[in-house]
DNA sequence: CTAATGTCTCTAGCAACTATAGCTTCAAGG
DNA sequence: CCTTGAAGCTATAGTTGCTAGAGACATTAG
């Protein structure tokens, strides 16, 4: 049995993420040792190992909560959870798609900055006048995180 | 002179957001009309364009209020203005040889999945276990918004 | 003049944590 | 056995960049 910290340091989470996974329900309720620890066993570092997992690829936590009920049913055919994925892929494209964008204009503007005056400088310029840039590079649709 | 519908759809930016950089010192204090409705001018959209903008080219607001008040001294050099575009650029960057990695990753896990039960699914198995990935994408430094 | 927008303030909520305060419990050394 | 320090507990508030709602006032079109 591992308390919080050692199943933190297992699974590369820390202890108030945990404690938060907890209290969202992604985590079940941990058993309580005699002065009101929380004590985890294997099942749940595996199941602390696939959310961070899962985080580090991208995936939301009610993406995340989804893949957990889907693979707690493990006879239930698996298209479900590749939906997920290839909805988390498609949102990977999308964004990649949009910082290459944004690569390209900054890059143009801090080379096009010859370095001398506020008053002269390429970047300022830029980014008051959306017309100067060589890609349309907007915020169309929403966006999430990492 | 503008009221501040008019202003947030010609900057293309929402009304509350304009009461929001009000209200956090991005924009200045808007002059009131009679009826104290907030009137803008021509420096005012200047302004919100270029927050527009930058936030569009993925600056934060702290990024966009240092280089709002530089921008405000003309006669300075840049060479500070130049150094947040190069930290955003180094920025984008990151970001993108992050989601590069996540990209090959995803791509694997739906390529790989043959469609059967959640029990031999791809996507399942190497949620569980970074092992089964084929580059290290994990999250090592703090990472910020799109 | 009335009805439909538009605007006002204020508060609360979103994701996904992180930080703080003030307490209790545990493990190890003397 | 006792003390000290680390680790754990709860609860609350803060982070970023907005967005949504309530309820009241202003403006404008017909
Ligand atoms: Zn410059
Ligand atoms: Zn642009
Ligand atoms: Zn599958
Ligand atoms: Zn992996």
């Amino acid at each position: 049995m591992l308390t919080i910290g050692k199943l933190g340091a297992q699974a590369g989470v820390k202890v108030p993420t945990i404690r938060y996974y907890e209290q969202i329900g992604l985590l079940p309720e941990a058993g309580r040792s005699a002065g009101n620890q929380r004590l985890y066993g294997r099942k749940a570092l595996e199941r602390l190992a696939f959310i961070r997992h899962a985080r580090d690829l991208g995936f939301t936590l009610e993406a995340i909560r989804d893949l957990l009920s889907l693979s707690d049913n493990p006879e239930q055919p698996c298209v479900a959870a590749d939906a997920i994925a290839r909805a988390q892929l498609a949102e990977v494209e999308r964004r990649l798609a949009r910082l290459t964008a944004l690569k390209a204009e900054l890059e143009r503007m801090v080379v096009q900055c010859a370095g001398g005056k506020i008053a002269d400088c390429r970047v300022i310029e830029v980014l008051g006048d959306h017309s100067l840039c060589s890609t349309d590079h907007r915020h169309l649709e929403s966006e999430a995180s990492p």
